[in-house]
RNA sequence: GGCUGCAUAGUUCAAUGGAUAGAAUAGAAGUUUCCUAAACUUUUGAUCCAGGUUCGAUUCCUGGUGCGGCUACCA
């Protein structure tokens, strides 16, 4: 129960009685006190300044003086401009404090209500994880632990993207310049290795794409007719342009048009064609390069300490897609046109028209999520809605593939929802694959692994570890860095990467929080017969020990906030203010020198608690806490 | 061009329509006979522009400026 609504019944049944007229929840409004101001919750009163008919610091005081007099936990009150400040009694924050001891749970709700999905990372196999996928990641699995903590039973998921164009690319070109090359033959990662031969591809599509234009130039055409004409048609239309970003618009489309007429690309397009149909050695060469593909993501995964409940492949659902297009056509969802490929129209909506089936007869993106929210709703049939955590870019496209769902009859379709989050930017502008600017994911692990062994070691107070405990603590310090880090900023908004700043221990930081813990652990470790029991509520308490309990308090909020937010950053930010308070009491008052024992007491429950609700928050982020750092 | 998102201290981020716009970092000045100084204290410094709604706007609406994203038979 936390304050505001423990205070509203009581508040409006004084008000109600004294001015004779009903009060409206719309008409209480309660906030928390600034911190320049004394008190613990704050009534704005603005809205009850007609009942009253009086100045607003008039009402305050008014109304201040009535629930001194008639509420029982309410011990004082000052009024500032507007606002009613309220002060509790002491023993009301020191039962609260009693409550979260003996809650071994505090902030978590225990018994779960429905049952939801959330999809996280789901990588493209031809290329290992980058700094983008760390967002995703840390995202969609923090926010699958919060949903968890807030009542929802959680199926952690991903579609692995393993088929399609992409991988086609890097087949064909292991295949011409690999000379058998495998990750055991050559002592790489698997997912690197068939990056490798992605970037390989890329550069070879670049050069003959060169070529082609080279060959259009001079009038050689070796291409359809129907190409032949388009590209005459750009090439005139840019000779008549003046301005510069209208004739890049152009070149961009001539670009395509080359990029599309290439022999490399075609035979990427015709190889992806026999793998639809199963075309033995096409499948066998890719089940054999996903494969060593899968290994790299494990160990990466494993490194990242996250986990999943089920994996979806897209390559054993794209066909339930294209069989649900074929559905949607019957059903006059989608219509056929005469080249062969599936549209749906979606003009009604304000969007285009949207191609679900290649005129090759080949699926498409959005294909395999037909079907695989189909199959995953088929696998869970209590699922009550999927959270598909992907970027901002492809905002549009979970808008067409929810409008699509819904068009084909799916009830549960209204229950989908895109987390979807803003691009990470580096200090150079934007990582590009192209220009060899991507920050690969185990690079910057084992960087800010290394980074925080450097600076354990400097501060020395990890004597008589073990190595592997001390590799262990750098494990956790590092990761438990990055992850804060990525996961602090508001997920919806775009950011910015500092490397120089992911591996900072100071301020607002991981490690920061982490070293709260620390302390604590070694605190109680010395108390020696410390165990948790109730605190006489006549002690006595510093104005700092108040705000703590009250910070404690504010815990399960936080949680039921950041669930409905799906925003992991309001944990982060209520991590960091509580660690920030324990320390501004840490330092200011002693524990083991004070006499009262009482009050010794309480201050160690207080500290327990703190370290408990640190521990459980970041466990909400994915990031450990050591005993010692 | 069309659609869409963002704009807050030097920098990176906060702020259910409410008080004197908070932190962190960088800058300046301090704190260690005491439970871990990866800490703490003090201090300098900001709402893109112009209108509108409101008792009250960083927040909502309109227009402008600047920066992204989408606008693929890519994913």
């Amino acid at each position: 129960m936390n304050l505001e609504n423990l205070l509203n019944p009581l508040v409006k049944e004084t008000l109600s009685k004294n001015y004779s007229v009903e009060i409206t929840d719309a008409q209480l409004q309660f906030q928390k006190t600034r911190k320049d101001f004394e008190g613990d919750i704050t009534l704005v009163v603005f809205p009850l300044v007609k009942m009253v008919k009086k100045s607003p610091e008039q009402t305050a005081n008014e109304i201040g003086a009535l629930l001194v007099a008639e509420i029982e936990m309410i011990e004082g009150y000052n009024a500032v401009q507007g606002f009613l400040n309220l002060i509790l009694k002491n023993d009301y924050w020191l039962g609260i404090l009693n409550q979260i001891t003996k809650n071994q749970t505090f902030g978590i709700v225990t018994e779960k209500t429905s049952q939801v999905m959330v999809e996280f990372s789901s990588p493209n196999t031809n290329k290992p994880l980058h700094l983008g996928h760390l967002r995703n990641n840390f995202l969609g699995h923090s926010v699958a632990r919060i949903l968890d903590a807030a009542g929802k039973n959680v199926i952690k998921t991903q579609i692995i993207n393993d088929r399609g164009i992409h991988i086609c690319k890097s087949m064909l070109a292991w295949q011409k310049f690999g000379k058998g090359e495998t990750p055991a033959s050559s002592g790489m990662k698997g997912d690197k290795l068939v990056g490798k031969y992605y970037v390989e591809f890329d550069k070879v599509l670049k050069s003959q794409t060169q070529q082609v234009l080279i060959a259009w130039q001079k009038g050689e055409f070796e291409v359809e007719e129907k190409t032949k004409l388009e590209y005459q048609k750009l090439a005139t239309l840019l000779a008549e342009k003046e301005d510069e970003k209208a004739k890049k618009g152009i070149e961009e489309k001539i670009q395509k048009l080359a990029n599309n007429a290439t022999p490399i690309l075609q035979e990427a397009k015709a190889m992806l064609v026999a793998w639809e149909a199963k075309d033995p050695e096409t499948v066998a060469l890719w089940s054999t390069m996903n494969g060593w593909v899968y290994d790299g993501f494990a160990t990466t995964y494993a490194s990242l300490e996250l986990d999943f409940d089920h994996l979806y492949y897209e390559s054993d659902t794209y066909l339930t897609g294209k069989d649900l297009v074929e559905e949607g056509i019957r059903k006059g969802v989608f219509y056929k046109k005469d080249d062969g490929s599936v549209w749906i129209d979606l003009t009604a909506e304000g969007m285009d028209e949207k191609l679900v089936l290649r005129s090759d007869g080949t699926a498409v993106y959005i294909t395999q999520d037909i079907g695989t929210a189909q199959q995953r709703m088929m696998d869970y049939p209590a699922l009550n809605g999927i959270v598909y955590t992907v970027g901002n870019e492809q905002d549009h496209h979970f808008k067409v593939l929810f409008i699509i769902l819904e068009k084909l009859g799916y009830s549960w379709a209204k229950n989908c929802y895109h987390l979807s989050y803003g691009m990470v930017d580096l200090p150079s502008g934007k990582m590009k694959s192209r220009e060899g600017t991507v920050v690969d994911a185990d690079d910057l692990v084992a960087e800010v692994v290394e980074k925080a062994k450097e600076m354990t070691e400097e501060r020395g107070h990890i004597d008589g570890m073990s190595d592997d405990e001390k590799l262990e603590l750098y494990h956790t310090i590092g990761l438990g860095g990055l992850k804060y880090y990525l996961l602090k900023v508001d997920p919806s908004k775009r950011m910015l990467f500092k490397p120089e700043e992911s591996v900072e221990l100071n301020g607002n930081t991981g490690p920061f929080i982490q070293y709260v813990h620390a302390r604590i652990s070694s605190l109680l470790r010395k108390s020696g017969d410390f165990e948790p029991k109730n605190v006489e509520l006549t002690c006595a308490m510093e104005p700092i020990e108040r705000e703590i309990i009250k910070k404690l308090s504010e815990y399960s909020d936080v949680v039921q906030e950041a669930a409905h937010e799906f925003s992991p950053a309001l944990i982060a930010n209520y991590a960091f203010e509580l660690g920030k308070l324990y320390n501004n009491f840490w330092q200011s008052v002693s524990i083991f020198k004070e006499e009262d024992v009482t009050i010794k007491e309480m201050r160690l429950q207080l500290s327990a608690n703190v370290a408990k609700v640190i521990k459980s928050s970041m466990y909400l982020l994915g990031i450990k806490v050591p005993e010692r750092m």
